[in-house]
DNA sequence: TCGCATTGGTTGACGCGACAACTGAATTGG
DNA sequence: CCAATTCAGTTGTCGCGTCAACCAATGCGA
């Protein structure tokens, strides 16, 4: 044990407090407002916005779980939640009898259609809307730059959970 | 209900995907180094810390609650925790019969001095070591732009959880 | 000084996520 | 072609956080 800690300068402190209180606030935030307004976790919202996005509508439990940063249980308890609510469809994958695939039911689409205007609006007024354009692309690289820390195998990492041009259920609708 | 909504653009889209994974995946690894190394939650050791840099030790509950972005329920209900493992002491206020003060004990002390080292190596390792001192200064401003928003009373904002020149411990002590 | 709203804090119930254990299917090595 | 390992997924248990309800003390208005 080394016991020569650099310790941190009033500029990465004050850098890194801020930077915990907003991952520990922003969860909640995001949290609230779906819940509130579609009765959706921001996780199971951006697990629909997944599978209504994917080819046929359909995804393998294990590639969904990487796309949302999710453990495989975490998903799977979330799953089997969701299908109860008949939001998503689960069957076996014909091809490797171990996986299962996973399908946004039309009743799935229709909440998420329901539920995006108001989780973009959120989005931007508490994010997005209140940095420059160029703090927006210095904030890409910061997260990647640690993103590529905490996740050195880049194997989570979500790729796309919105939508450039309107959500793909009006396009899959 | 505005029908117009505005969709995200492509760079937008892809600054806030990484942002919310940031904000999954980072509390999941302070909690895991915390826990392994020290047995300690990353919320409970920043209310050590707060408590351990705080005039006498000690401070009103809903003090700390504040500086550690935590819901009264939720810090009452780690106080109790913390309590029953020697790590602080509740006592009612003196002045305010309402109120209760927590104050960090020996033991308390002893364990995050313990743990303050390997916490800050890996906030170093995951954070604060990938970033130029450039982003350092851009991730301070676009944290507290987004913080301005999340918590607009600035009630929460913890304004210490790190420390500048080695841990409080090290002066009380 | 009485009545009422507000503040400070605790408690209990509930839901979600982590972890470990487990099943069954596919792959690999001899 | 069988044994051992790995892979995909589910389930059960446990701990933590949220919410609502609650109690006690304080402040405030009339």
């Amino acid at each position: 044990m080394s016991a020569d800690t650099r310790w941190l300068s009033t500029e990465e402190s004050a850098a890194w407090v801020r930077l915990v209180a907003l991952a520990e606030l922003l969860p909640g935030a995001l949290d609230a407002q779906l819940l509130r307004d579609a009765g959706l976790t921001h996780f199971e919202y951006v697990a629909l916005m997944a599978l209504a996005e994917a080819p046929d509508r359909t995804m393998r439990m294990t590639e969904l779980a990487s796309r949302t940063n999710a453990t495989l249980p975490r998903l799977s308890h979330v799953a089997r939640r969701l299908e109860e609510r008949g939001l998503i469809r689960r069957f076996p994958c014909p091809t490797d009898r171990r996986a299962t695939n996973a399908t946004i039911t039309e009743a799935g689409l229709q909440l998420i259609a329901d539920a995006a205007p108001g989780h973009v609006e959120t989005v931007r007024a508490s994010v997005l809307d209140v940095l420059t354009p160029e703090q927006l692309e210095q904030l890409y690289a910061i997260a990647g730059a640690v993103l590529a820390r905490l996740d050195p195998d880049g194997r989570l990492t979500a790729t796309s959970c919105q939508f450039s041009e309107g959500p793909a259920v009006a396009r899959a609708g």
